[in-house]
DNA sequence: TGGCGGTACTG
DNA sequence: CAGTAC
DNA sequence: GCCA
C-alpha cells in the first residue's frame, strides 16, 4: 500500500499555489504558435472535411491530440501512474474540480457495470458478506492453484505478479481481502481460457503445449476496440480463444498484445500491445499462423462503405475539432489576435486566493481517464445514493449528489485500491478530505468498516424510491412528475407507465410520449462512428440549405469518448452570411440566421433522419434522429470467417433512435458555444466560478457578461475567436478538449 | 448562514 | 408560473 | 454537502 501511496501524484496546496504563475504565464502573441495542435494555429488554413463542391466543413473527428502520430510516434502515452504531475494548465478552486458528466454514467468510458470482478464471476454488494467471503474463498484458492506453481498457462503470456498478495494472512477484513482480489482480478480479468484464475471455467489452455500449430494463437491476447461490431468480435474473438490465444475486456490489462481496430486514431494505453486491423486476426486464421502485423495495420477493412457525406475520410483525419470552421473572410482578416485584457491586474493575472493560506488549487491536468475502476466497493454505493439524492429527493439535495459523485469520481480515478480512508487523507482526494469534518468521509469509514451503508438501506426501504428512481429515466420526466405518477397513479415502472399513457395520453406532456416511446433506446450509448454519420446528414442538409455554414459536434464525441450519450451538432454560418443572407453566401436557399434550422430540420425530416421533436425554437432544436434505412450507411460487418466459403453477410445495424441537438450561432458566439457544449459539465462548473472569482464575468454560451451590481452586461471589448481565446482571456493556459473530462 | 449557472422551451 | 433539460 |  505505502508503495502505491508513493506512486500517487504530490498535489498539496503549496505545491498547487506555487504552480499558479505558471498556469497563467502572461502570453505574448508569438508563444501562440508553439501550441500543442498544429492545426489550430490561426495561420494555417482550416481543413475542410466536407465535398469539396460544398464549402461546408464538417468538424469531426478526434482531437489532434489523440492522434495516431501520439501513438506510434514513441511518446509514452499518460497513465495515471505517472509520478510528477503534467504541465499545469488550468488554474482551479480544488473544491471545483469535479468529475464525470451530466448523468452519473454519461461519459464512462470503461463498462463500469457490474460488481466486483473476482475471477471471473461478478459479484455486487447486495450479496451478504458470507457469499463475498465464500466467492473469495474459492477464488483464492482458484488464483494459488493459477499463480502458485509454475505452468501459469499455456500462452506464455508474461508479466510482472507484483501485487499478488492473495494469500496473505494479514488481510484480516473481509473488505480489505475483497479489495485485493479487486486489484487481483483487474489484472487477470481476462476472457478467454488463457488467464482465467476460475477454475470452472475453460481451463484448456493449461492441457495443450505451447508448440501446438493449432494454438498457434497462444502467444496473443488481443483487445478489440469499441469500434470493432459485436458481431466481428464474436466471431474473430472465438477464432482467437479456440485457438489458444486470449481476448481481454480492458485495454488496459497489461497482458494485451494485440489491439484490433479499424481506426487509425484508436488511442489506447497499453503502449506495449501493437495496433493491427481486425483483419489481421483474419488472416492469421486462413494461414493458420501467425502473420506479421505490419501486413495489417489499423484501418478500415475493405469493402466497406462508409457513408456518402463522410466518404472522403472516412475517420475524420487532422481537422482540429476545437477550431471552428472560421469563415474563410474573417481568417484573412486575422492580422493579430487581439484580445486584450482590458479587465483587472496589471500583469493580466489575478490570483485571489494566492497569499491565503487555505487557498487550495487544483491545476487542471490531462485528464487521463480511470483505465479501470479498482474501487466500486467504494464508488457504486456512493454513487447510487447520489443518484437517489438527484433523481428522487431533488431540490437542493441535488449539491449532495454532486458532491457524492464528485468523491466518488476521485476515488474511481485512483490507482490503488483504498481499504482504509487515511488514504484518501494524506494528499486529500478532494478538499473535503482535508477538513476536520466530512460526512462523505464518514460515509467512505463506514462502507470500509460494515460494506454498506445505513443512509443508502434506509432510503433504498422507501417504497417510491425505486420507483421514482425508474420513472425519472424517462426523458421529460423529472423527480416532481416521477412522485406525483407514483402518488397519484400508483404507476412504479416504465411498464406502468406505458400502460396509463395508453389508457390516458392527456396524463404526459408530448414530449414526455416521445421519451417513453424511446426509454430503451435512448439509454443505449452512440458509437462514434455513428455520431459520425448522423451528422455526416446534418452536414448534407447543411450544405444544401446554406453552404458555407460549418457544422461542428461538439458534446462527449468532441472530448473524443468513444461512445456518447446523444449527439450534439453546433451549425455556424459565414460572416458572409451573417451580413448579406443568400447574396453573401450563394446558394443559400435563405436570408436570415433564423431560418437555417427549420430548413435544415426539414430536409432531415423528408430523409427519416429526424424523426421526432422534443423542443423547437429559431436557433436550438432538440429531438430524435436516426440512421434513414439506406443499404450504405455504417461500415457493413462483413462476417467472412475462418471457413471462408467467400460468403460475406451483411449484419444490419439495428437503427436506434438517438437523443440530437442542433443549434445555431454566430461566428463570434460560436467560441463559447463550443466551450459550453463541449464540457464536461464539470469543467464548465469550475471554468464559469473561475470566471466569476478571477475576473468578474458570467460565463455562459454565447458569451461573457460583465457582472456589475445586479445588471449584467456583455463583454464587447475583445474579440474571440476561437476557445483559445477565452481561455487566454481568462489568464487560463488552453485545455484541449479531450482533457475536459474532469 | 446563504449560495451553489444562466437560459430556453413546454404546458 | 413550475418543471425539465441543457 | 461543502465552502466562503
Amino acid at each position: 500500500m505505502d508503495k502505491n501511496k508513493s506512486r500517487r501524484p504530490k498535489r498539496d496546496a503549496q505545491e498547487l499555489c506555487a504552480s499558479i504563475p505558471s498556469a497563467s504565464p502572461p502570453r505574448r502573441r508569438s508563444r501562440r504558435r508553439d501550441l500543442r495542435d498544429p492545426s489550430a494555429t490561426p495561420d494555417r488554413p482550416f481543413q475542410q472535411l466536407g465535398t469539396q463542391a460544398t464549402a461546408n466543413t464538417l468538424v469531426l473527428g478526434l482531437p489532434a491530440s489523440l492522434r495516431a502520430g501520439d501513438l506510434e510516434g514513441g511518446q509514452p502515452v499518460p497513465t495515471q501512474t505517472q509520478t510528477q504531475l503534467p504541465k499545469p494548465s488550468l488554474a482551479l478552486p480544488t473544491q471545483l474540480i469535479e468529475q464525470h458528466a451530466t448523468s452519473s454514467f454519461a461519459d464512462v468510458d470503461v463498462e463500469s457495470e457490474g460488481g466486483v470482478k473476482v475471477g471471473g464471476d461478478t459479484y455486487d454488494f447486495e450479496h451478504d458478506e458470507e457469499e463475498v467471503d465464500e466467492a473469495l474463498r474459492r477464488n483464492e484458492a482458484a488464483a494459488a492453484r493459477a499463480l502458485g506453481g509454475e505452468p501459469r498457462n499455456s500462452g506464455g503470456i508474461e508479466r510482472g505478479d507484483e501485487g499478488c498478495v492473495l494469500n496473505h494472512e494479514s488481510s484480516r477484513s473481509p473488505y480489505r481481502r475483497l479489495a485485493e482480489m479487486v486489484a487481483a482480478a483487474s489484472r487477470r480479468d481476462v476472457d478467454g481460457g488463457a488467464a482465467s484464475v476460475n477454475p470452472d471455467r475453460d481451463p484448456p489452455a493449461a492441457a495443450a503445449s505451447p508448440g501446438d500449430p493449432k494454438r498457434f494463437f497462444s502467444p496473443v491476447v488481443a483487445y478489440f476496440a469499441p469500434e470493432v461490431s459485436k458481431t466481428r468480435r464474436g466471431i474473430l474473438g472465438d477464432r482467437i480463444t479456440e485457438r489458444g490465444g486470449a481476448v481481454a475486456r480492458d485495454v488496459n490489462d497489461p497482458r494485451v498484445t494485440h489491439v484490433l481496430t479499424t481506426s487509425t486514431t484508436y488511442r489506447h494505453w497499453n503502449p506495449a500491445a501493437r495496433l493491427v486491423s481486425p483483419d489481421w486476426a483474419q488472416a492469421c486464421i486462413r494461414a493458420g499462423e501467425l502473420r506479421p502485423e505490419d501486413e495489417h495495420p489499423p484501418a478500415l477493412t475493405g469493402g466497406v462503405n462508409p457513408p456518402a457525406s463522410l466518404s472522403s475520410s472516412p475517420l475524420p483525419p487532422v481537422a482540429s475539432p476545437m477550431r471552428l470552421g472560421p469563415p474563410p473572410s474573417s481568417q484573412d482578416a486575422s492580422q493579430g489576435h487581439v484580445v486584450v485584457d482590458s479587465g483587472s491586474g496589471a500583469d493580466g493575472l489575478v490570483r485571489p486566493w494566492l497569499g491565503k493560506k487555505r487557498g487550495a488549487f487544483a491545476c487542471q491536468r490531462p485528464s487521463t481517464a480511470a483505465p479501470v475502476n479498482l474501487n466500486p466497493h467504494i464508488t457504486r454505493p456512493l454513487e447510487e445514493l447520489a443518484a437517489i439524492y438527484e433523481d428522487v429527493l431533488g431540490g437542493t439535495n441535488a449539491y449532495k449528489a454532486r458532491h457524492h459523485k464528485q468523491v466518488a469520481g476521485a476515488v474511481e480515478r485512483l490507482d490503488f485500491v483504498v481499504t482504509d480512508v487515511e488514504q484518501l487523507c494524506d494528499p486529500p482526494v478532494t478538499p473535503a478530505f482535508a477538513q476536520k469534518t466530512s460526512t462523505v468521509r464518514d460515509k467512505i469509514r463506514e462502507l470500509l468498516a460494515t460494506g454498506k451503508l445505513a443512509k443508502l438501506e434506509e432510503l433504498k426501504r422507501k417504497p417510491d424510491v425505486e420507483a421514482v428512481l425508474e420513472l425519472s429515466g424517462v426523458w421529460g420526466i423529472g423527480t416532481e412528475t416521477a412522485r406525483k405518477l407514483h402518488r397519484e397513479d400508483g404507476v412504479s415502472t416504465v411498464a406502468q407507465l406505458r400502460a396509463l399513457a395508453a389508457r390516458q395520453p392527456g396524463k404526459l406532456s408530448a414530449n414526455q410520449h416521445v421519451g417513453l416511446r424511446f426509454y430503451e433506446e435512448f439509454k443505449e450509448r452512440i458509437p462514434r462512428d455513428e455520431v459520425e454519420a448522423l451528422a455526416g446528414h446534418v452536414e448534407d442538409a447543411v450544405a444544401a440549405v446554406c453552404p458555407g455554414c460549418s457544422v461542428t459536434v461538439a458534446g462527449s464525441y468532441r472530448r473524443g469518448k468513444t461512445s456518447c450519450g446523444d449527439v450534439d451538432v453546433l451549425l455556424c454560418p459565414s460572416e458572409e452570411f451573417i451580413r448579406g443572407g443568400s447574396q453573401g453566401a450563394p446558394g443559400a436557399t435563405v436570408d436570415t440566421v433564423e431560418d437555417i434550422l427549420p430548413a435544415v430540420l426539414a430536409r432531415l425530416r423528408t430523409r427519416g433522419v429526424v424523426t421526432d421533436d422534443l423542443s423547437t425554437g429559431t436557433v436550438s432544436w432538440m429531438g430524435v434522429a436516426r440512421l434513414p434505412d439506406s443499404r450504405e450507411r455504417l461500415a457493413p460487418t462483413t462476417t467472412d470467417g475462418a471457413e471462408g466459403d467467400g460468403a460475406v453477410a451483411v449484419v444490419t445495424p439495428k437503427r436506434l433512435h438517438r437523443r440530437m441537438d442542433i443549434k445555431t450561432y454566430t461566428p463570434d458566439e460560436m467560441p463559447f458555444a463550443l466551450l459550453y457544449f463541449t464540457g464536461s459539465g464539470y469543467f464548465n462548473r469550475s471554468m464559469r466560478t473561475w470566471a466569476d472569482k478571477a475576473k468578474g464575468l458570467s460565463l455562459h454560451d454565447r458569451g461573457f457578461n460583465l457582472v456589475r451590481g445586479n445588471d449584467m452586461t456583455a463583454v464587447r471589448d475583445a474579440k474571440f475567436r476561437d476557445e483559445r481565446d477565452v481561455f487566454e482571456y481568462l489568464g487560463l493556459e488552453y485545455v484541449p478538449p479531450e482533457d475536459r473530462s474532469v
